[in-house]
DNA sequence: GGCAAGCAAATTGTTGACAGTTTACAATTA
DNA sequence: TAATTGTAAACTGTCAACAATTTGCTTGCC
């Protein structure tokens, strides 16, 4: 071998060719909510519970500050409502406001389909065909979070496409409160096979520039989603006189610790 | 005086006449948002600056901790940028951004309309009169942020009116971030009257039910606004090259303390 | 038995201190 | 002079302890 391959080579060619990937430290807050998301998702926690701040530090065996502050931001986004003196409760949803979220949900995905859908770009229906590629694959596993979770991002897809970011965000809200809803009534019953061919047609319709159509399939997907929810709230309101025996029992539930990165 | 006039009252009853308000002991976290708002309204951070908390828990004479977790709230609302290991940033607009923001604003008011119009309640179209009155009132010190925070409430009950509370706190967000550019840009240059002319139409076109004029209305009304943001951005991107000088001389601002409860 | 007062335990609110990281600047080298 | 390295100050991240409040239970009273 040459000496002349172990030459320096000149100042900022490495830097181009092999760039390192960034180390990055994630505060334990990030690694709290990182861990939260998944248990709301899952139904870890039961609407209006509260959340005992000793505990799930002690679990996670972090102390209370960063959990605090995830906390806040939990209730800022609305999972969490935060009482004087008495802590964070998790939020509940009354039947007004269930039927609010799904009418969001549908207004924001047709002002956005409204807006983007006679110039849309191939990118864009591209990103759409394979988020519903997802959502066929998931549906294997139905009762698997991720499978709601992929019917969301293929709608925030089309959401984006309205390219307004105010109304992004409100639609993850609204999302954001749907995953939480399923999660409380323990997961969708309906015929998964039936939102997918549902949503198929939806993306049909986007890929033909067919918004009314597509407005249209959209409303008859939410409502699907809508009616279960509205019967379980409705069907709790009457249990709610003879409270099932046990319901009190505390669950011992324990939430593994957080990774620490040092 | 009677003997009679002192026998204890039935029970119930005094509580009922002379009712006291409760005690409530507000946390330090509230009252530090109840004071770093008006100061965000009334221009005391610039866009991109750094927010030390160690300085500012020191002016309100309360700990990091409570400064840190209404930090993260804030985070959550979009108004500071949280960077790890860097600390919380204001966050700032850029052209693309400010347009979202007005355009969800009209979107969000045209919704709401187009929905509650065709009846509207005696009750609302009060509301809205009374919010127009405000409006009037506070035109004679155009320059007080109250003057554009009533303009906001006014706009606010309009979108109110459509009982969705995910597209009301939509709203909500889209109008806190006009109001924090606002502040960023050093208040609006353009003649308060002609605020006042054009949200009087907006309320006659409301009390008339003509929703088609009364979203036209809004439009010219954003407008105004809009492109008088996006002047001032175009003309801080010219003069990016040449940064004015003393601009990055740090400012002595000082923060009142906190009043404690207890 | 019902009810209020009074305690003790549990829980949240707040703080000050320490550890780890970033930043600014001086010293060094090419 | 410009780039790099070393170093100290400033700042953020996290923690453990203390203060204040709430909650649950027990006691005593009518």
């Amino acid at each position: 071998m040459a000496a002349e391959d172990f030459r320096p080579e000149e100042p900022g060619n490495r830097a181009e060719r092999h760039r390192v990937a960034p180390v990055v430290s994630v505060s334990l807050v990030d690694q709290v909510l990182a861990r939260l998301e998944p248990l709301f998702a899952a139904g870890a926690f039961r609407p209006g519970e509260r959340l005992n701040e000793a505990r799930l530090a002690a679990d996670m065996q972090i102390s209370r500050g960063p959990l605090r502050e995830a906390a806040r931001m939990l209730a800022q986004r609305g999972w969490l409502v935060a009482q004087a003196n008495r802590g964070f409760f998790v939020r509940s949803f009354d039947l007004s406001e269930v039927r609010e979220i799904y009418e969001a949900r549908r207004l924001l995905e047709t002002i956005a389909l409204d807006k983007a859908l006679p110039a849309l770009l191939e990118a864009d229906a591209e990103g759409l065909r394979s988020a519903f590629a997802v959502i066929e694959e998931r549906a294997a596993a139905p009762d698997d979070p991720a499978f709601i979770s992929a019917i969301m991002d293929f709608h925030r897809k089309i959401c984006a496409l309205g390219r307004n970011r105010v109304l992004l965000r409100a639609f993850d809200e609204a999302a954001h409160d749907t995953m939480l809803m399923i999660a409380f009534i323990g997961g969708v019953k309906a015929n998964p096979d039936e939102f997918v061919r549902r949503n198929r047609r939806i993306l049909d319709h986007l890929l033909t520039r067919d918004a009314e159509a597509a407005v249209q399939e959209i409303g008859g997907y939410l409502d699907i989603g809508l009616s279960e929810v509205e019967a379980f709230i409705a069907a709790q309101a009457e249990t709610a006189a003879k409270p099932t025996p046990g319901e009190s029992a505390p669950r011992a539930r324990r939430t593994a610790p957080v990774c620490r990165t040092r």
